[in-house]
DNA sequence: TTTTTTCCCGTGTACGAACACGAAAATTTA
DNA sequence: TAAATTTTCGTGTTCGTACACGGGAAAAAA
């Protein structure tokens, strides 16, 4: 009795596959059975030339009935169609910054559909200058390009680009972060706010008592959305909290060329009793490098993503946590989104929230690579 | 200046693919080049027929100098080779059970593939009777399959398995445990033991003082070894901690079918003092269902495994941290690379440990799905 | 020198779909 | 009734690779 229940979970389902596979039909079977020519039942298929309806209408049901399926391979072999798409992301600082890892993802699929004919042409901007977006995005726009990967970064900006892009009618992915209902295909990113639980969490696991200093490294907040809602996520675990023992305070850093920030940020320590720090970003390095000067190892760090000066704090203990996104996954997933949807035709989920990694000393290793 | 640098990290290495991506070069191509047929630059490529050594080396060189790649599409169109995959993994006791989900993963990479002519045909055993394992490995031997996915789970047994794969020259891929150095082409799981580090630090983060107990819910502990790995590294986690405040105990549950084991636990958590447990499995719901008859909120457990019962003791915080290892990831990779190995004849890495995942309440919506 | 054998290599067809070209049939117009 | 149009459909080529078959040249044997 068991062994069939077993059976049926797992051997059953699969035998199917088996015989599906089996069976490749071809549009000529469909042609030979319905007595007509290949070019027919090509017209029909894609809606080509002129075909008298009575045919039509044999040939549609003859495919039903033989569950047709095209070959892609054959297909995009014959068409040599390809597709262009477009990526605009912030430039990163260096090799090392957080924006090359998207990067990476979205360089390894369109590597792996390069026999798809796909193809990519990048377009970056810089992080402080809107004008440079709408410089970047013009160009965009001026390629015509198949499909576009983008990173809403300025609100105001990216809604005009949008809506240039709905009149061309060319598909759009948000990657990062993402404006609500503009027509985009989808959205590839974390939960900001969700995150931002999560670290308020665990920075409360890991100190007793003591208050908390929340850290934005930005220019403008107003363009980073998602600080901001990683903060209220961050907030929102210690409000929700019967019997909260911690304080929070928030600080936001414009400028770190100098070393100003870092008296800022000491003397708030101090004077505050700061006993934890959560970096709503990257940056966190920039809290390692202040805490090994001030030597107090009695501070708690959480921070995001896995830049390799973050690790190296993580591995050191300055730091306890790096949340983590995935960022090359997404990269990846962006360009796939487009790939299924465009050249593929198929449809397509339209958010697609990145899993929200716990990164700690002991598990990062296993983080590091990407597959 | 900067944004020389800019371009040289983002834009620059693009515009390469661009180019790259256009020119496909064809076996005819390098024909022509050569002053030979197409024929005989096949036979070079496949290393059938004869050619002249002088002939065979300027191909080649040729080959090297024009970055030739053969065109998959148009490749596996023309062989109508198909492979066949087998895979032997535990029978799951129902359809939300642990090892429905790897093999999600492997359908799900099925599927995709089904236009390059892969088959899968699956075999599952009973975790209790190594002599199912036996029976259905023989199976898999008669079948003769071009590559085999399997999970190590006797030891003894797998190794005659394996004597006779290797003789057949039948290529294998080790999933969730592994052998080492047995020829087997890659092994995809979780690193068991720096799983058990990490269970441990999270433990010891959330309780600050109190006793702690290990569970393995395990017929045959030898059979199993990654369970004593996992407790090997929670172990070490305090063994290494300098003014280690907990002690630590250990026990077996062989069977879990009457009621005797809860009274066995229920027992040890009261004269031990236990305010903590780690269940080193994916069966850490038993422990959940006990805790809420035992109605004790103060005992913090951690366990393994996104099981739809063990989220729900995460989300009625009965559970604080799951340890995941995302095996329907694994199945999906365990299928990719024999799929990148055998029909796409593609070096691929020995060992491919899965990211070590802690999952809390907070974080498990984006767990949930695969994608 | 002729025949046989070995060694090289070119040609042709197939895989399944896409698409262009133009021919046959049906219809309208002169 | 013939000519001009329109509607409908068949044939042939192409994409890049795989592979079978057989032909020609060179080397060995007669």
């Amino acid at each position: 009795m068991c062994s069939i229940h077993y059976t049926n979970v797992l051997q059953q389902p699969i035998k199917q596959y088996i015989i599906e596979t089996n069976k490749q039909i071809r549009i000529k079977d469909i042609a030979e059975k319905a007595h007509v020519s290949i070019g027919t039942v090509d017209r029909v298929l894609h809606n080509r030339g002129e075909v008298a309806e009575s045919t039509k209408k044999k040939i549609l049901k003859i495919v039903e009935e033989l569950d047709y399926h095209p070959n892609i391979l054959a297909s995009t072999l014959a068409s040599k169609k390809s597709a262009v798409f477009a990526t605009l992301l912030p430039q990163p600082p260096s090799i090392e910054g957080y924006w090359n890892k998207p990067f990476i993802g979205i360089k390894k699929r369109i590597v792996e559909l390069r026999q798809y004919g796909v193809q990519i042409q990048p377009f970056t901007f810089n992080q402080t200058e809107s004008k440079s977006f709408v410089t970047e995005s013009e160009k965009i726009l001026e390629l015509k390009p198949d499909g576009v990967v983008f990173a809403p970064f300025f609100k105001k900006e990216s809604v005009k680009f949008i809506e240039k892009l709905n009149k061309q009618e060319i598909p759009f992915v948000f990657i990062d972060s993402e404006i609500k209902n503009v027509g985009q295909l989808s959205y590839i990113g974390q939960d900001s706010y969700q995150s931002g639980l999560v670290s308020g969490k665990l920075l409360d696991m890991i100190i007793p008592d003591g208050n908390i200093l929340v850290i934005h490294f930005a220019k403008e907040m107003d363009n980073q959305n998602h600080l901001v809602q990683r903060e209220k996520g961050f907030y929102d675990w210690f409000l929700n909290k019967e019997d909260n023992k911690h304080q929070l305070f928030t600080c936001e850093i414009a400028n770190t060329d100098g070393t100003g920030w870092m008296k800022k940020i000491k003397e708030k320590i101090i004077r505050k009793k700061i006993k934890g720090i959560f970096v709503t970003n990257s940056k966190v390095f920039f809290i390692g490098r202040l805490l090994q000067k001030l030597n107090s190892s009695d501070i708690k760090v959480i921070g995001h993503d896995l830049l390799k000066e973050n690790v190296e704090f993580l591995k050191k203990d300055v730091v306890q946590f790096l949340i983590c996104q995935r960022p090359e996954e997404q990269g990846y997933n962006a360009i796939n989104k487009l790939f299924r949807n465009i050249v593929q035709k198929r449809v397509i989920a339209k958010e697609n929230y990145t899993s929200i990694d716990i990164v700690t000393k002991e598990n990062v290793n296993y983080y590091k690579g990407f597959k």
